[in-house]
DNA sequence: TATGAATGAGTGTTCATTCAT
DNA sequence: AATGAATGAACACTCATTCAT
């Protein structure tokens, strides 16, 4: 008789939530069973109830569990050497750790298409990831790698665009090389071309 | 007592494809019941099963059925006197024009992440597109539009992650306007970008 | 493959109805699940939902299944020779043919108490028997075997009443034929008596 | 954390008896979980399980806590001025206090029906209101109030029966001054009845 | 005594799919 | 081809009861 609760509530939540986030990712939500999310665990299923008071409601407590990872990547980035590759390679070594999550996170995005509240969460992360690379960006501008012309916020969204690029082009089976290398090249063309853009109006004159 | 099939089985397809088109991007994929689907056509849920062996194999249908509408935006904007202004704008209207099936590609997308042909479906389109993209933007660097650095292949599919990145922000709630005004400011800085660069070498030297 | 409707829909409401009475009067609503009601007419569970909408839904239409049979056993009793005799006979009787459903009827009025669709059919069925009751009387008083004092309305209530009574002695274990005598009597008083208030009244003076 | 037994188990008992009496009032028996009932009383759900073994033993428990009001009732009543005018309107009044138990009483005599104990305890209290009718009625036959022909268990059954009857009027809806004034005036024929019909006789000879 | 987290059997309900007509 | 009643497997969820603390 295995405890789900050895003594905080918000653990025995943390930990159904990791093993519903293995499940559901190996399977898909509506694939899953309370059952299988309960056996991973080594429990019943009616201790899942005692923690969320339904199965959807345990999908939507993944979408809030995810770890700002944006915000641990740029810290190292912008120390490095030249910080637009620095910065790229994590971009990419991090979409490469979400792999077996893929699936989910479109299965996320959809239903937030028609849930209000998974909005508000997947909102607030994006927002919080634009702010993080906003601040990035604007720290390479001050150190003249990038120009000044674009606009931050759209480069920001740009970015997060080409993550979620990368994640599209996996899923529809192109291999991890390709898309790699597609997807590293798009970033330094948005990066680097907002210097260049400033250069070019300059040379249009 | 209408029947789905008036004369040839393909157009019966088509008909319930459009109408499980309509009824799966209202409610999803999942909450949608076949009855659902068939009350749509004013048809018996024995119909469906004549042309579909499944539910799945109707949704995966719907996938197959995605007309290739970035080809015939291509043309109309090559011939436009700023023909980068011209293709944005169009993106953007298609981008715009998907606004009620937002949340069933991402339906579509995760189911592909588990089912290769699904996975080949996208992955065909994926590649027509991006083969469309690369011609247009071949055509825009032979008449000295865009850089001839950047490797057309990746800014295709930067261009595609982009359309994506559109959905995803919209999905998840920000408005029209500022999701627009991003993305066709990083989809500038992406085509411009390549010219920039290469300016920006050889102001380098 | 039993089908449960032969030809028509109400026909089979019916025919389920009947079943879900039988088990139900056995085992208690709450005790019976769907499927003891689908194997009694060897059916599927899915087959009930075809009819009705939930376990309750079929509850209900129990209730309001009740034939009137109040209303037949009037006209054989007021052409009787002794016409409050017969009458008291045939209550007596009609009691006796509910035995096996005294539980369930007090699981409908329990019901009842906390439902207001329920509580209006039973209240309809109450009106129309008491109106029966009192077209009875009035036809007994007029024959003069009956007083003219007593309201009319109170004794139909009343003897409805005693009806219940015989249910409830019976339920909490009182030997039918005590019952049966107990009831008998307060029936005769009830309706002797109003006869003879109006003359004791006159005898009081 | 309060204590359910400050120091006897009877008075434990009897604590969790009254609270599980509100809530299974308000809700009924089966709506109501054992924790409903632990809330109620501020205590843990185990705490229950400690003093009944199981919810329904909870529940006939309650069958059992019925006060004898009826042998209250009458002691006022037969030294008022009209003893039967003041027993009827005592009755009326203590139908009225039970007009938040309707449902529960009957989910109780539902259960009966199906339960030996509980018929024995429904039939002990049945008995005892009985006795004390027919001893206020024997005082009343002594009194010259009411006649010596009917027999007098039949009548304190029928004016049990007019108890339960106003409580199934109030329960199918009935208005309240609708039912008080319908079962006083049975009340009152019933009662009075038992003379006038001895006059009645002494009248058709 | 008291707690309350955990259990796990039980069940109402749904719905994709079939098939007799 | 078309129907739609019937199927029956599947599953989310509940809650009385237990038991380690």
């Amino acid at each position: 008789m295995p405890k789900v609760v050895p003594q905080y509530k918000e653990q025995a939540r943390q930990r159904i939530v990791e093993a519903a986030l293995g499940v559901f990712a190996e399977k898909g939500y509506h694939e899953t069973t309370i059952e299988d999310v309960a056996d991973r665990l080594g429990v019943s299923e009616g201790a899942i109830y005692l923690y969320f008071k339904s199965k959807r409601d345990l999908f939507k407590a993944i979408g809030e569990s995810g770890e700002r990872q944006i915000k641990q990547m740029i810290p190292s980035s912008i120390d490095a050497e030249d910080p637009i590759k620095a910065f790229i390679n994590s971009a990419v070594k991090l979409s490469e750790q979400y792999e077996s999550f893929y699936g989910l996170i479109f299965e996320l995005l959809a239903e937030a298409s028609r849930d209000a509240s998974l909005k508000r969460i997947f909102r607030e992360d994006f927002d919080e990831d634009c702010r993080t690379l906003e601040d990035f960006l604007k720290e390479l501008r001050k150190r003249n790698l990038i120009g000044t012309n674009a606009d931050i916020r759209s480069i920001s969204m740009g970015l997060l665009a080409l993550f979620y690029g990368y994640l599209i082009s996996r899923v529809i089976g192109l291999r991890k090389d390709d898309s790699k290398q597609a997807y590293t090249e798009a970033m330094r063309v948005m990066l680097e071309g907002t210097l260049s853009k400033n250069v070019r109006l300059q040379n249009h004159v």
